[in-house]
DNA sequence: GAACAGGTGAAGT
DNA sequence: ACTTCACCTGTT
């Protein structure tokens, strides 16, 4: 994996585990788009980016700053998910999903931007969710100017904290409306630290963030393996549910991927959700 | 129109 | 401990 920096871009070559469509598309991030000319733009950690892939080189259109300060870590690019794979293909169906799903990372987001996005995910599907995040952004999110066209962040928690559920109605996010409410002020009173559930251990993790109304186990692990850095978090939603019935009726203990469940986890949704797991008529 | 979504929590067995 | 249901909204 080498790097080449110039004033405007950072050409990144050789990484044989990065595809950008599958790391959008595979369902742990809302904010990222294709372009008509297959570039993707997002914005996360209170910055717009542009991204290019064509083959195995890949280019970031940002400062060398910022992207060894924001998006370097943001894209996971230290860790070797080679090694991963090889660690969580621990039979056929998963050697099987890990090559289907090569080049997918797991993105390391703004944790009260994760947690408040698997909110409004709950019994939602991706467009809708997209939809909810961008209302949310453009009411109450900073502009951001880039490349000459206009972003705007994820609001902070005080910010959203100071809205009311009138002001959330645009959205029309329905009955997760309140508890998105309910968990900006959590936050802000000082009874959640999101920064802090980092480093605890995932049971602690675990019990602080389910302790939030409307927020549940699976929405918690999105939470923690999203943005908490807690690799060991493993969520079952019903795609999961689905693809273990089928194949591990004796059930699947996510303790045998260590701390490479989580990602093991992505590498499954991506092939169940994708239909190619299935047997072909 | 009814039924159903990448879930949760309360209330019922 | 397990099952059922309502919750808001959009789509089929």
């Amino acid at each position: 994996m080498v790097f080449e920096y110039y004033p405007d871009r950072v050409v990144m070559r050789g990484c044989e585990d990065f595809d950008a469509e599958k790391i959008f598309t595979c369902g742990q991030c809302f904010r990222w788009k294709q372009r008509e000319d297959g570039d993707w733009v997002g914005v996360a950690l209170g910055q717009a980016l542009r991204v290019g892939q064509c083959g195995d080189k890949v280019t970031f259109y940002t400062t060398r700053e910022e992207f060894e300060t924001l998006w370097y870590d943001y894209f996971d690019l230290g860790r070797d998910y080679a090694a991963v794979r090889r660690a969580v293909a621990i039979d056929d169906y998963m050697h099987a999903a890990c090559e289907y799903g090569k080049g997918i990372r797991i993105l390391n987001q703004d944790r009260w931007e994760a947690l408040c996005s698997f909110i409004f995910s709950q019994c939602n599907n991706i467009p809708r969710i997209s939809g909810i995040v961008e209302r949310l952004c453009t009411i109450a999110g900073e502009r951001i100017e880039y490349e000459g066209e206009e972003y705007f962040a994820f609001p902070s928690a005080l910010g959203v904290a100071q809205m009311s559920l009138e002001d959330l109605a645009p959205l029309r996010s329905g009955y997760r409306a309140p508890y998105v409410l309910q968990a900006a002020q959590a936050i802000v009173d000082g009874r959640l630290d999101l920064d802090a559930l980092g480093a605890a251990d995932p049971a602690a993790a675990m019990k602080a963030l389910t302790s939030l109304n409307g927020v549940g186990v699976k929405v918690a692990s999105c939470a923690m393996l999203f943005s908490l850095r807690i690799p060991e978090a493993f969520p079952i939603d019903t795609w999961m549910k689905q693809a273990i019935k089928a194949h591990y009726p004796e059930g699947l203990d996510p303790a045998v991927f260590s701390c490479n469940a989580g990602i093991a986890q992505q590498y499954m949704f991506y092939y169940i959700r994708s239909g190619a797991d299935k047997p072909q008529k």
